[in-house]
Order: C-alpha cells, then sequence, then structure tokens
DNA sequence: CCAAAAGTGTTGGCTATACACCCATGA
DNA sequence: TCATGGGTGTATAGCCAACACTTTTGG
C-alpha cells in the first residue's frame, strides 16, 4: 500500500466535504467478559498501531446521532448506552507529525484540518452482543483489557482514563445492566463493579447494598451449569423516571 | 440601524474567516450577591433580547483557551474559575428563524453555518471585581438573578439549567471561593450553598460540616459593621491535598 | 468428599439530621 | 432595650465497613 492507493484519502476526501472540520467524536466502547473491563479498539490498516474507533460528524447531524452512528458501524449494535463524557479541546492535543507518521497514511490525502477537538463519549454494551468490525481505515477491531492496553495512537490512552474516572464516578447513575448478560447475577454484578472501581468489595455488603436499593427483581431460575452453588438471575426493574435534569448533589 | 451598518456584520465576517465554522462557546459565569446566585447576560443591540455571552473558537486556539477569553471579555477578569460542564449538539437545538429574526441581526451577514454547536463552560466569578462589558453586538450587559431569568434568545435557558444542576452536583469538589469575598464568612458560604442547592440548610449543622471539613481558615479579625454579632472571617486553605488538618481552636 | 463460589446477620463507627438558646452589635 | 443575625451542642437515625460460616453444586 502507498500513498496514491490507501484507502483513507477517498474517505478523507467524503469526510473533508461533508463533515465538520475541526471536529471528532471518540468513542470509548465499554464490555464485560471473563470479570475483566474491556474497550474495542481498532488496528490501522498496515500497522501495529491501536486508536479507539471514531468519527466526524455530518453538517446537518445531532452529535448524539453521529456519535451512535459511530458505535453502532463498529458493534452492529443498534441498542446501546451512549454518554458524552468530556470535549478534549487543547490546540496540541498530541504530537501530529509522530501520530500520523506512525499511521502510516499518506499526510497529504488526509489532513484536512490543522487541529481536532474531540468529543468524547463512552458506551455501555453487552460484550456477547457485540460484533467488532473494523472500518475503511483499519485491518481489525478487537477487545483490550482496560489494564493491558497498548500505547494507542493520538492523545486516545488519555482519553480512556478520563472515561474511565467519568464512569467511576457516575457509576451509581449509571444503567450498568447495559454491560451485563440479561438476566445477570449479583456476582457478576459486583466483579463489574470492582473491574470499574478498581478495588475489592465485600460481597455481604453488595448484596445487601443492591437488594435494598429495590432496583433489581430476581427471577425464578438461577443459573446453573457451574460446579458451585447456583446463582439467583435478576433484572434491573425498568421503573426509570422520566427525570431529564440530574438531581441535586449527595 | 439598518442591514447596511450593524457591526455585527464585519465582526461575523471575522469570525468566520479566523474561527472555527460550526461550533461555539457559551458560557454561563455564575456571580453571587445580595444572597441571589447571578448570570451575567447580554441584550443585543437595538433590542429587549438577551443571551449568554459566547464566542468562537480560533483555528489555533485551545477551547479552554478560547472560553477563557470570552468571560474575561465581559467580565475584564484575568482570574477565575472555570468548567467545561456539556456540549449542546442537536441537529435543531433552537428555532433559527425565529432566533435570528428576535436578533435583528441581518441574516444574511451573520450566517455562515447552518447549524453551532456549542460547548457549554461555567464560570465562578467574584461579583464584586467583575466589570460588565458588553461587546459589538450587544447594547448592555449585566447580571441577573436566576431565579428571574427573562426568555433567553437561542437556547440559552435551558443550557443555563444544565449548568445549573452540573455546578449541584459538583458543588462538593467545586472551589466556591471564586464566587464569595476573600475573606468571607460562614453565613455567606451558607446562603450560597443554599442559593445553588434551591433548599435551606439548618445553620448548626452547616457550621459543624464546614469545620469539619478542614478546609477553612478562621482568621483573627471579624466582619464588622452590621447591627449584629460581627461574624468570622474565613479562608480556604490552599492545601488540596486529601490530608486532614488541625481544626481550629474553640 | 472436596473444591469452589453463593448466600446470609450483627456490630460499631461515622455521618447526617433534627432541634433551641444565648451572644454580640448598632440603632 | 430591641431587633437582627451569629454562633454553638446534643441526641437520634441511617448508612457504611468490618467480619465468618454454612450451603450448594459438579467432579
Amino acid at each position: 500500500m502507498n500513498k496514491y492507493n490507501h484507502p483513507g484519502v477517498p474517505y478523507f476526501q467524503h469526510v473533508s466535504e461533508h463533515c465538520i472540520h475541526y471536529m471528532s467524536i471518540d468513542g470509548v466502547i465499554f464490555g464485560f467478559s471473563e470479570n475483566q473491563l474491556k474497550v474495542l479498539l481498532l488496528r490501522w490498516k498496515g500497522t501495529d498501531e491501536w486508536s479507539l474507533p471514531g468519527g466526524f460528524i455530518y453538517k446537518l447531524e445531532s452529535v448524539d446521532a453521529a456519535a451512535g452512528r459511530i458505535v453502532q458501524e463498529r458493534t452492529g449494535l443498534n441498542q446501546l448506552y451512549l454518554k458524552q463524557f468530556h470535549v478534549f479541546g487543547d490546540a496540541n492535543r498530541y504530537d501530529q507529525a509522530d501520530t500520523w507518521q506512525r499511521t502510516k497514511m499518506p499526510l497529504e490525502g488526509i489532513k484536512w484540518s490543522e487541529r481536532t477537538i474531540s468529543i468524547g463519549y463512552y458506551a455501555l454494551v453487552n460484550y456477547s452482543k457485540v460484533t467488532p468490525m473494523p472500518d475503511l481505515i483499519t485491518d481489525e477491531c478487537r477487545w483490550w483489557n482496560i489494564q493491558d492496553l497498548p500505547r494507542l495512537l493520538f492523545d486516545h490512552n488519555h482519553i480512556i482514563e478520563v472515561a474511565l474516572h467519568s464512569l467511576r464516578r457516575e457509576l451509581n447513575e449509571q444503567p450498568l445492566n447495559h454491560l451485563l448478560p440479561d438476566p445477570f447475577t449479583i456476582p457478576e454484578l459486583q466483579r463489574l463493579h470492582e473491574c470499574i472501581l478498581g478495588t475489592a468489595l465485600d460481597s455481604r455488603n453488595f448484596y445487601k447494598k443492591m437488594l435494598a436499593s429495590g432496583q433489581l427483581e430476581r427471577l425464578p431460575e438461577r443459573r446453573s451449569g457451574t460446579s458451585h452453588k447456583a446463582p439467583y438471575l435478576y433484572r434491573f426493574q425498568e421503573t426509570q423516571s422520566g427525570e431529564i435534569l440530574p438531581e441535586p448533589g449527595t
């Protein structure tokens, strides 16, 4: 592949014509599997360099819709939970020369703005329902454990850190069921909390807290098949009030 | 004033040439005076229509820097606390035809993008140090009580609501001293909390909580001049570490 | 019967809330 | 001396953290 046939060139030409310049969206797609919190990353064509999935906003497209489209294209999901968490707007967010060299993209074909302001969204998705799909300029799309990330392109390591910290802060208000099988067990929910918080939790206290919240509905069945006591299955109750704005601080 | 001499036309021409299209910044500048939480608003030239102060991002300017510049230009402050709180990115955030008609701006001179994505920042400033200054396209800049706002241009009523809810949520982590005189008294701090939260607080519990936080330093002087007991003056300690500091002597 | 994980209560400390009176000041 | 708001303590309730054993299951 050389500069004359790299598929990024027509892609960026399309973007340059139809999308808002100087802006992008980056998506931190969280999944949960094998007791690990994971994020979906892309490997750029012909390289060993990874980045977050991202994309651009069409001139008349809502920003939330653009984020949804971008995440949907990489995961195949038509139902997902998305949350805008931060704008990365430094004039020098990353070393541009170094980054574009690492991507092996032909700079003259893809550089359509001197800098990019990126709106960060995180998504909570059901790992088992995702079909990771690379895009035009990437060869591979797959999950990485959040503790074991490579050095990413752009400032994407930083963006993931900020996303994780946001998720941590907002843990109790977020619909974590999007990250779990449906239905799920309390131990699964506990391990998810532990992964997000990075700390161990006491199972007795965790049970009490979850059951006392009144948000969980115990199903008649249990999850069997393991060589130990079968746990009960639960579901979050759908009683989400129509409240749009957050409640006064705690 | 007619369409041929409206100062907005050269202003928007300048912006169109040097700033990032499709993007703006809106600033919710909070001040506190006479036991009221206030925001700084601008009245558009030749109208009775008010809006938030806002502006645009130069092509190579950091977004935070642009927000700082915008707030500084309306307040004259060179020191202030700024926090990015939300991006308003709906494709149809407000009724464009109606809004631009209300501004009495000559549409053909100022419409340089079909829609605008706005990054919301709130600022916490010291009311008594602000010199409100209108800009090129406004006649008047002044404080309004947050409970008593007029119907604003664009979706700015909504933006203020979201800003206030964000501030409420983040109250305990924000440096509220920026909103108060330096030094301040505990009753002043309490009334500020009450304005932000919209609820009354018990003074005994509030004293206990503030003093127990270890963040406050009691000064030897008191604030005198009122016809009642002179309150002690306090300052926030500059040590932002999580250290627990010794309590002030009784 | 063993290994592995599920499920369950009690206690103590800390934090938040409710509540009322005296004090200092200037007019 | 009065009106006004400042400054303080105590008792209760709810929440969170610490802590260990029994149960169930498949192999």
